[in-house]
DNA sequence: CGTTGGGTTGATCCAACTCAAACGACGTGG
DNA sequence: CCACGTCGTTTGAGTTGGATCAACCCAACG
């Protein structure tokens, strides 16, 4: 059940830790089991530990006052989320995450991240990295959400999550698993849009759609619908 | 002409830099003037240069394939912008910068800061304070887009502005000076819509509207439409 | 004064949302 | 094994928030 710490190593941000270091993280931190559906924090709670998902998946989502909810990001195995408690004095979490699968994860306390920071440029130069590059991820959605519409939005949905996590099968099929409400929350629509639009897919032979599920049948395709100038 | 090494303390992440590292960056670093307008750098240079601004407004943007823009972020005297090259390899900026007046700043050479990061923590850690207020910010603005309507993004947009930079007048007053367009590249909209929204409001007597300028006269009647939940 | 650039306003249109109804896959328990 | 409820999905009909387009106004400025 317990972790092994050169497993830690599989985690970007840890991929230049000493074996030292990587033992002091893992003894400075708890296991978590989160349910699917269960919440591994919300919005607002003081952001005392940072997470690494072992098993499972989980999403970082948003809700405003009157409860829709927004996606922000899906967090695979080993990537490290809820990080900027290792920052922030008195932080709280900026989003909730919740489980979409039954999870393991590592909570590792933010104390004993602020305090290796203080002295292991390779661990502050990996959080950057995490930062930026979600940064960029946030900018291009950002853009996309204010002019792209939607059909547009959703292909780059799921090319976004063909290429983080696609299985692939025969002929560069790809198989998801996702409900439309979870792909609607994704690209800033509605699930009945999002149906709609598989269904229209399907039609032309892109895609096939399926009780939370979509194979994606022709990439390239999607690509052209999620690039092309004209139309 | 020349920038005082220890006016850099004004910008956050200097903070709490020593004397010597402040000589030490305005050396590595040249002074730039950008005419109102012109860009500082374009989205996908490469990122050798991270800056400050001394002096003026700039906006950071994106624009997609078909050349409509967005406004990511507007940047006022003594904020840092362009950081990323400060950390990753071979950075490109991902968005562009550009000068909404006359501006001032200081390019700062990115292998200037990567090899200053290596035994600052004081550096990395403002650094990943910058980051994980914007990112905050960004995710917020996010979730806006996708979720609230036109009028009351465009209530946020003004209020963020007057937490920012507002000049207070009289009773609470506050004077902004951005145009309908620019104002709608933040809200994610078009002018007319601003322009109508705007119009609107003044009949209610919320605001003044002018060219160039938006006097906002009741503050508070702006929040209840920014945060209300009935409507 | 004419020109230019910002702003307003009306008319029109349509993409996408909303709401309602019904379908079909699945799991469960009798 | 069947009946039933649940949950995800599909589809249609109706509505609408904002975008788009076009005309016009007005202030600043050379």
């Amino acid at each position: 059940m317990s972790i092994n710490p050169a497993d830690l190593r599989r985690v970007n941000v840890f991929e230049k830790a000493s074996d030292e270091d990587l033992k002091i993280i893992a003894q400075g931190s708890i296991e978590r089991s989160i349910e699917e559906g269960n919440f591994f924090f919300f919005q607002g709670d003081p952001a005392d530990y940072a997470y690494i998902l072992v098993a499972g998946r989980a999403k970082l989502l948003q809700t405003n006052p009157s409860g829709q909810q927004v996606n922000l990001r899906t967090i695979n195995a080993w990537q490290m989320f809820g990080a900027l408690g290792a920052v922030r004095e008195a932080a709280t979490y900026p989003a909730s995450a919740q489980a979409l699968e039954d999870c393991n994860a590592l909570a590792v306390k933010s104390t004993t991240l602020k305090e290796l920071i203080k002295d292991r440029p390779y661990l502050s130069i990996g959080l950057m990295n995490l930062m930026t590059d979600y940064i960029q991820e946030m900018q291009e959605r950002y853009r996309e959400l204010a002019t792209e519409k939607v059909e547009r939005r959703i292909a780059r949905v799921l090319l976004r999550l063909t290429a983080q996590m696609g299985i692939k099968g025969e002929h560069n099929t790809i198989e998801l698993g996702f409900t439309r409400k979870e792909l609607s929350e994704m690209a800033g629509t509605t699930l009945f849009t999002v149906s709609r639009i598989l269904s229209e897919w399907e039609r032309l032979g892109l895609v096939e759609a399926g009780r939370e599920r979509v194979v994606i049948l022709q990439p390239h395709e999607l690509v052209v619908i999620a690039e092309e100038l004209e139309k």
